[in-house]
DNA sequence: AATGCGTGGTA
DNA sequence: TTACCAAGCAT
């Protein structure tokens, strides 16, 4: 074995998280935590997960739910793909391989959802089998313990780094070994001010020996985040309102919004009514604008959303919003999947 | 191969 | 306050 690897596997003995994915041995669960964990951090998944893993004991409780149901259980933990293939999965695991996970690389990386990193994951922690991961702790720790140079976001760095992984991996034990440098890299090797003084392999480590910590991992440019403006028509007659459930290519596809007008630009509250699309939406209808909510700023990773609800009344529906949007109980709204940030404006309605 | 997908914590 | 980035994946 590796000198590295046998230092990491006694370190992690000694300073390892007691986290509820760790306590089992099952590969539907071990799968599952590795999903909800996707970017997210641990310790907004832990809740997830333990919600998920109560609805769903096992996979085939999984697959016989609706999808909706899934996502409605996702609320919140974004990247929401994640549950719609979370849920394809579980049917495929079910009808193809009779509700027992494969025990092999490429069969789990065929798996919707499932790439490189997960297929790793659940390969050698699940089964034993002798594949490093790279995640980004994985990057951090190995960028810094050798100096890499190319950036990992692009395709080299990528493999550079996949490289070093499979060289110190402890074939003997895969699954103990792959968690022990990501916990390294949770714990010690942080993205900023790491604890080296009490990092078992800095004795070894080239950033710490050139005291070069802040200079890796190195990283490639990021674009910056573009501006959206949206406008929502809190659309209500008579207890029922109008939703309608995004299916583009785009942000929360699949969840569900009131009726939205998208403009490339700022529009002030007062001029709302005078847009094409508003007029559109509300055309033949007498209505008044109850209220109209403050502008919520929502910043994505990638773009950033300014948003206004306005809460419009009128004796009947317009027949464009009857006919293209879901007219549902206003009190239902709650049982549909939706964005956190309807979520929050759906919030402070009911504390007034 | 580059871009886009959420949300929340941290400094 | 902004920037970074977290057990990445799909297209």
């Amino acid at each position: 074995m590796e000198a590295t690897a046998k230092i990491l596997g006694k370190w992690y003995e000694g300073h390892k998280r007691d986290l509820p994915w760790r306590r089992t041995e099952s590969a539907y669960e071990i799968w599952l935590s590795e999903i909800i964990l996707q970017q997210t951090r641990v310790q907004q998944g832990i809740h997830y997960y333990e919600r998920f893993l109560e609805r769903f004991p096992d996979v085939h409780q999984l697959a016989k739910a609706s999808t909706e149901e899934v996502l409605k259980l996702w609320q919140g933990l974004g990247y929401y793909t994640r549950a719609r293939n979370l849920h394809a999965t579980a049917r495929e695991i079910v009808s193809r391989y009779d509700g027992r996970f494969p025990a092999d690389y490429d069969k789990l990386l065929a798996l919707k959802g499932v790439g490189e990193y997960t297929a790793a994951a659940v390969a050698s922690i699940a089964f034993g089998i002798p594949v490093a991961l790279v995640d980004g702790n994985v990057v951090r720790v190995l960028a810094r313990l050798y100096g890499i140079r190319i950036p990992f976001t692009t395709p080299k760095g990528r493999k550079e780094i996949h490289t070093l992984a499979d060289r110190i991996l402890d074939k003997r034990n895969p699954g103990i070994h792959n968690q022990a440098i990501m916990e390294l890299g949770a714990l010690v090797c942080l993205p900023k001010n790491p604890s080296c003084r009490d990092c078992p392999l800095h004795p070894k480590c080239y950033a710490f020996k050139h005291e070069r910590i802040k200079d890796f991992p190195v990283r490639g440019v990021r674009e910056k985040s573009r501006k959206r403006y949206f406008h929502y028509l809190h659309f209500s007659c008579s207890g029922k309102v109008f939703i309608h459930q995004r299916n583009k290519k785009d942000i929360w596809n699949s969840l569900f919004e009131f009726p939205i007008i998208e403009t490339s630009r700022a529009v002030k509250p007062e001029k709302i009514t005078a847009n094409k699309q508003w007029r559109h939406l509300l055309e033949g209808c007498r209505y008044r604008i109850i209220e109209v909510s403050p502008l919520y700023i929502h910043p994505l990773s990638h773009q950033t959303l300014y948003v206004r609800f306005y809460e419009v009344q009128a004796a009947t529906a317009p027949s464009v919003l009857a006919q293209e949007y879901t007219c549902i109980d206003a009190k239902r709204i709650h049982e549909y999947p939706v964005s956190r940030l309807t979520e929050k404006y759906l919030m402070s309605l009911k504390k007034d």
